[in-house]
DNA sequence: GATCGTTGTTTTAAGCATAAAATAACTGGA
DNA sequence: TCCAGTTATTTTATGCTTAAAACAACGATC
């Protein structure tokens, strides 16, 4: 299918059938990936909804705002937080309302929009993070640390493995294009 | 640390600021489960829009249906992707006026409703499992098996101290309303 | 200094997701 | 039988998310 040919750069499609060797074990750690994640997600969510009335999407945009330290333009957010750009604008829109960011335009570049964490958006957030950081521990307690770097060590060399292979497939889209 | 005291029913935020030992290891682990379950996500979404006009929600239920071999009743596809109630109700909506689901009230009970996958919808669901795993067997390519089996056995790990906690804590929560 | 491609953001339309309230059907006693 | 409590699902209101198209400002080149 989809016809590669000789030396075509290596398309996603192409892996074949040649598992089964390992019984679908990379399917079966995903789903169990996805299932940690969804799960821990669930209850930083559930104690934002409780305790502070927010969402989540709300906490991570201050988040990264805190971390940063300093603005971030609306296209920095949404590489950060990995979503599209329109999300972004809704988001900030809200929380804007609510007096906890501030926009504003660069006089440099008029297209540019940015966003800043308002004293009260700092202080909100602070009493957020450390609510956070005690649900996510709490719910870590049953692991060992040994464990916990052990899985930290595992989930950076598989970061490093899907960007590598997202890359791969950019580079095989651009052949493509260039046909 | 953990020391829960004698008989202390340990809350969940009695956990302290006893943390800076780990310096926020479980944040750590934390940020990086999400990101590499939404990269990973974003590979898959990205999969099926492009191939197959569609969305990960629907695959997921489809993928549900097909693995129990049987029918589903709203709740315990509700449950299995850990979404709520209402979120299914438009799911199984849609997938029922493409046809690729049905939907029936069996005799004994008339307030459940069953949800079973058509063969159009079976074979669809195949179709789109096979690029599923190519998606995913090649986005963990650059991973050895045993990196992968490490991996497998640490977030089960981490899904049972998770389930364990969340348990803990509805324990909590009653002993607090029977005060 | 007009035009063309690019970059940054917003808009649009559709679908996904939640919590909470509402409906409806079942169950087990008085 | 009636009714209280429970269970299964849907509805409602709101917010999140995406992909694609639209808009607007920039920058380089001619």
């Amino acid at each position: 299918m989809e016809d590669a040919g000789p030396e075509a750069a290596p398309r996603f499609d192409d892996f074949e059938t040649d598992l089964g060797a390992d019984d679908g074990l990379e399917l079966r750690v995903w789903l169990r990936l996805l299932t940690c994640s969804t799960l821990i997600e669930h209850g930083v969510r559930h104690g934002l909804h409780r305790n502070f009335e927010t969402t989540l999407p709300r906490f991570d945009v201050l988040a990264q705002l805190q971390r940063a330290g300093k603005s971030l333009s609306m296209g920095d957010l949404s590489r950060r937080l990995m979503v599209t750009n329109g999300n972004i604008t809704g988001l900030v829109d809200r929380l804007a309302r609510d007096g906890l960011v501030e926009r504003q335009r660069p006089d440099g570049d008029r297209r540019v929009q940015m966003v800043t964490l308002t004293a009260a958006g700092a202080a909100w957030f602070e009493r957020m993070a450390a609510d956070n950081r005690h649900w996510v521990t709490g719910m870590m307690a049953g692991l060992g640390r040994e464990e916990k770097e052990a899985l930290f060590a595992l989930l950076g060399r598989l970061k490093s493995a899907v960007l590598d292979a997202g890359q791969t497939m950019e580079d095989a889209d651009e052949e493509d294009q260039r046909r």
